[in-house]
DNA sequence: GACCGACTCATTTTGAGCGG
DNA sequence: CCGCTCAAAATGAGTCGGTC
């Protein structure tokens, strides 16, 4: 149907025709949606030759998925193109997925109607108790949000659907609610100011900083480290980390810090081993499961550390050898065709050896050793 | 038989709760 | 107090079964 083959093979840069996007809505808007879907469908009664139609995604496989590589800028980030995949209820494997998205699509407009905001979370439980047949567990939540996501081509936030978020920040950051007090990050001890799931409040945030610097940290434990070392205080730098695979809310408010500052550098600071880099690359290009909405958060992280070179700085003894999951990852990062070439080569390198190592490791040379590790590579320009 | 989609399972991070 | 399990947010690989 598609000359996808053909696509595939002669890579092209995106315009706006390719790109499929998810749009921001009013709870108003939003219900208007549903309602034209659930229209749509009612269409059937009026037909001379009734059939129950199938209900066009967006495919989210990764044969749909497109990498931009900008042309002026250094900035990568992959979006899906118009491959549709259908949820038909003709079909008896595709017919459960059918009614979930109805279901989950009358929840929706519950939600919207009563102007509430749930989590990913409360909307599992309540649909696990109206129809335990079609929501066994929490990932087919997840995954009709995004398949509704995908039809109605709105984000998951504007269907009232919060993800409850574990992101945290803290440094030279100033953050005001509209009608509340400023926040600084910099006064709120070593845990730091936990970044809302709410998206639309984090929109409406008005953000003043006078950092030279943010530093996007994986783990939760070094973040706490810094933070209470007063990190930024030494280094005028803005801290986040999102405690592993950052979620959506982390991801927008980086992004907006980003967009609000463009000429503060990011830099990521994660664990030296496969899962490391997976992070740090779904900070900078987003990922294809998140679909539509995935794209729109991509910010041009710089891979500060750990790096192979850093190895020699850590005691041999602390060094792990690589596990079949960290090959497996490793294997799937190599064969994405938007990774660039020095994280590949960095990539390479990791697998020769056959070790992976930890963040922690610096700790080794003294507790303050981190900070002096930060320093020197920003001031030498050490990152990629 | 090939291919596609749905489902299951594995793995990362952290924190909470429970029992020995 | 330590280890175990579960929960929550992610991502990806493998398998099974139906359709062409």
């Amino acid at each position: 149907m598609e000359t996808t083959g053909l696509f595939k093979s002669s890579m092209r840069f995106f315009s706006d025709q390719e790109l499929c996007y998810a749009d921001i809505l009013t709870p108003q808007e939003a219900l208007a949606r549903i309602q034209v879907a659930v229209l749509n469908f009612l269409r059937i009664l009026s037909s001379s030759t009734p059939a129950i139609s199938n209900l066009p995604l967006i495919d989210r496989s990764s044969n749909n998925s497109r990498v931009n590589q900008g042309i002026l800028t250094d900035e990568s980030w992959i979006f899906l193109s118009h491959s549709f995949s259908t949820r038909s209820l003709m079909r008896a494997n595709a017919a459960k997925a059918f009614v979930r998205v109805w279901k989950l699509m009358e929840m929706c407009s519950q939600i919207l109607l009563q102007e509430k905001r749930v989590t990913q979370r409360e909307l599992f439980y309540k649909l696990l108790c109206d129809s335990p047949a079609y929501f066994p567990t929490q990932l087919h939540v997840n995954r009709t949000i995004q398949d509704v996501v995908t039809l109605l081509r709105c984000s998951r936030f504007s269907l009232g659907v919060m993800a409850s978020s574990r992101g945290l920040v803290a440094g030279r950051l100033l953050l005001q609610e509209p009608e509340q007090e400023t926040v600084d990050c910099a006064a709120c001890g070593s845990s730091g100011y936990a970044i809302s799931g709410d998206l639309d409040l984090l929109q409406k945030l008005t953000l003043k900083t006078d950092a030279r610097y943010v530093i996007v940290i994986e783990k939760h434990a070094i973040f706490q480290r810094l933070v209470e070392d007063r990190v930024f205080n030494h280094i005028p730098s803005i801290l986040i980390t999102a405690k592993g695979y950052p979620d959506i809310a982390t991801r927008y408010f980086l992004h907006r810090i980003s967009k609000t500052f463009p000429h503060l550098p990011i830099f990521g600071l994660v664990d030296w081993n496969p899962a490391g880099l997976a992070i740090l690359c779904t900070f900078k290009y987003g990922s294809i499961g998140m679909g539509l909405e995935a794209y729109r958060y991509a910010c041009n992280v710089k891979w500060l550390g750990m790096r192979g070179d850093d190895v020699q700085l850590i005691p041999q003894e602390s060094l792990v050898s690589l596990k079949p999951r960290d090959l497996q990852i490793a294997k799937s990062l190599m064969s994405s065709e938007i990774l660039q070439e020095n994280y590949r080569e960095e990539l390479t390198l990791m697998v020769e050896g056959g070790q992976k190592a930890e963040l922690e490791a610096l700790y080794h040379n003294g507790f303050d050793y981190l900070q002096k590790y930060i320093v020197k590579k920003i001031i030498q320009f050490n990152y990629i």
